[in-house]
DNA sequence: TGACATATATCCGTAACGGATATACTGTTT
DNA sequence: AAACAGTATATCCGTTACGGATATATGTCA
């Protein structure tokens, strides 16, 4: 759906979830994977083609950055690679935010006052 | 993406958005473009493609249905096709609203006490 | 040692999106 | 009266996104 006068990427689901899943702090892929299911209460279930498919097409589009972030070397599996938020990623991620309230304010007014 | 646990056909943003703009009362197709994009304070602009097929594809979900209602015959527009919400239609958009609410809360939460 | 969770990644069929296009009526402006 | 913009429905089809299946390999626990 084309979103107008906002970010140029109009944000899939996938790519605000993994967004948001990245305002947290920066993770791994399965780390994003988890923290998408926990920052939606379990109802949202990622599987590994839209993660990886939405990391590269945000990498891409500027939204995320690899970060050479090594929180424990020691407790560190050699294989994960972490990704951060990109000022432009937290700008797009603010502007999908105020959408959603928008429209949960839009659905409450409706519900409270019957249409 | 996938989606446990709740409403069997998952929620695209258009089916949501347009199943929102129905919440409001019945609409022919053009009628939903515009409450569509009066919800979402003009940031969503929908084209066709995406409308017709969203609904073909909801009739078939059983989401919404053509109803036969017309308000005004003598005003009316003849080639109009009204819709309104099915019951399934009405407990779809309630889950997603609250997964919308809980989305939203996840994030304010954030924001507030710095993850 | 078998099973499960962690971890990354690709492939590819299916579904959704969305601009272009077509048609036609209505209302307003010149 | 002609021209134009807006309303209204609808299809076509190229592009993109989704997401399950699959592959591989390590860590962990019973």
């Amino acid at each position: 759906m084309a979103v107008k006068s906002t970010a140029p990427p109009p944000l899939t689901p996938a790519v605000f979830h993994i967004l948001l899943a990245l305002s947290q702090g920066e993770r791994h892929g399965y780390g994003i994977m988890k923290q998408v299911e926990a920052d939606s209460r379990g109802a949202v279930a990622m599987g590994p083609g839209t993660l990886y498919g939405s990391i590269k097409r945000m990498i891409e589009a500027g939204l995320i950055q690899e970060c050479d972030k090594r929180v424990d070397p020691e407790m560190d599996d050699e294989r994960r690679i972490y990704y951060e938020l990109t000022p432009a990623g937290s700008a797009a991620l603010a502007v999908e935010l105020q959408r959603y309230r928008d429209v949960v304010a839009v659905a409450q007014i409706r519900i409270v006052y019957g249409h």
